[in-house]
DNA sequence: TTGCGAAGTCAGCGCCGCTAACTTATGTAA
DNA sequence: TTACATAAGTTAGCGGCGCTGACTTCGCAA
């Protein structure tokens, strides 16, 4: 074994992060896999992904990811399942944090989803269209429901403590609605082409205002 | 030549729509290539199109596109730019008929930008993020401005008619900004998720009272 | 110790994007 | 009218990709 290499959870592993082949058994392929598929993904774009650039950074023959998943679909799949419990975890930190219920709170959520789509846009990407094929299949329907339902919960809650007469559900839709809007035109650079050097963040700030009617 | 079969065009075309193959030139394939290609793009998304696919559709060998196209983002991005031209004319007659600078045109902009989105939702998600390279290139950008900065025009017409102290591009973008997110969040099925059912026509009229302050 | 099953490799299929070299048709100029 | 230049097709083929079937290696449990 050579001295520039190390053992990490089994497998082995070489200084620059990609596997080394000295053993026939990879030691947890399945993980490596997943790993260099979202790091590809979120360098590159979910749609210059290949499955071959995944297996060359495991250090593994293209017919070996067989062995773990059904297709590349599942390994998008999965990595877009972990981008939402990712997204869920950020903002429900961020309630944490601030209170649940709380104004801060709201604005603190607001500021996780848009700063997942600004530091992550191929993944944010990959989680809000582009594959409709995605989104169909059960695991990520069900990390997308957990956490997009969860966003609107807490929001509601904010609306509802205020004991505000409109629909609770409905204020929460609309401000989702705005940040998302805001955030994929952001990332797109759509702002760019109408109003460069626009300030989105007031932007937000004032359209939230609008919204929540304060 | 066949009875079944009739010239459009200079181009030989079968009933069926496809091209027939009983002429050596095609008559106009860079045309019938680029619409083979606004077909499919709008029945199975960019990211199932095919070159080899629209080529059979035209009856052209897999070869016969480089001869009009640099290659085959070059006609991704002539679909991008037409899809732009399109939405801008479809808006520009909503305003012309409704009467420029009235809410009546801006309401009409906003169901014409919906319903782009939600009868060709594939078209959209070219033209909105997916794939940035295609965004960067030089006739989508020119073509996407002009739609979006002519959609923007527009609704800082009207409000700056209403006399509002309030920046009139500040709420435009904040009223664009929020349509473009309910129509995300339409077509990639991300309300069913939360609020199955919902009326998204109320919501959109919701939200943009609330911008609008009316 | 052995043998079975999990997890790799190897070889190969079909599809795709793209290219080089060749062929055919067309419009223009003598 | 004909000769020719060239636009616009074809054919053959390369490399990359997703995926499969048959084979091999290795670790674990009896």
């Amino acid at each position: 074994m050579a001295a520039s290499q190390e053992r990490v959870g089994g497998r082995a592993r070489a200084d620059d992060g990609h596997e080394r082949k000295d053993r026939y058994h990879h030691g947890d392929l399945r993980e490596s896999l997943i790993e260099a598929t979202e790091a590809l993904v979120r360098s590159k774009g979910a749609e210059h992904f290949s499955l071959a650039d995944a297996c060359r950074f495991a250090g593994v023959t293209t017919a070996a990811p067989y062995k773990h998943f059904r297709d590349k679909q599942e390994i998008l799949e999965i990595v877009c399942q972990r981008g939402f419990e990712s997204l869920k975890a950020a903002t429900a930190a961020a309630v944490e944090k601030a209170g649940a219920g709380t104004l801060e709170a709201i604005q603190s959520m607001g500021r996780a989803y848009l700063a997942t789509a600004v530091t992550q846009p191929n993944l944010f990407r990959l989680m809000f269209g582009q594959n409709s094929d995605l989104k169909t299949a059960g695991i990520v329907d069900e990390a997308g429901t957990g956490c997009l339902a969860y966003l609107v919960e807490q929001v509601s809650l904010y609306i509802e403590r205020q004991g505000r007469a409109e629909d609770a559900q409905l204020v929460a839709l609309k401000l989702w609605t705005f940040v998302h809007g805001a955030a994929c035109l952001l990332i797109d650079h759509d702002y760019d082409k109408v109003a460069p050097g626009l300030d989105v963040e007031a932007l937000i700030d004032s359209g939230s205002r609008d919204i929540l009617g304060t």
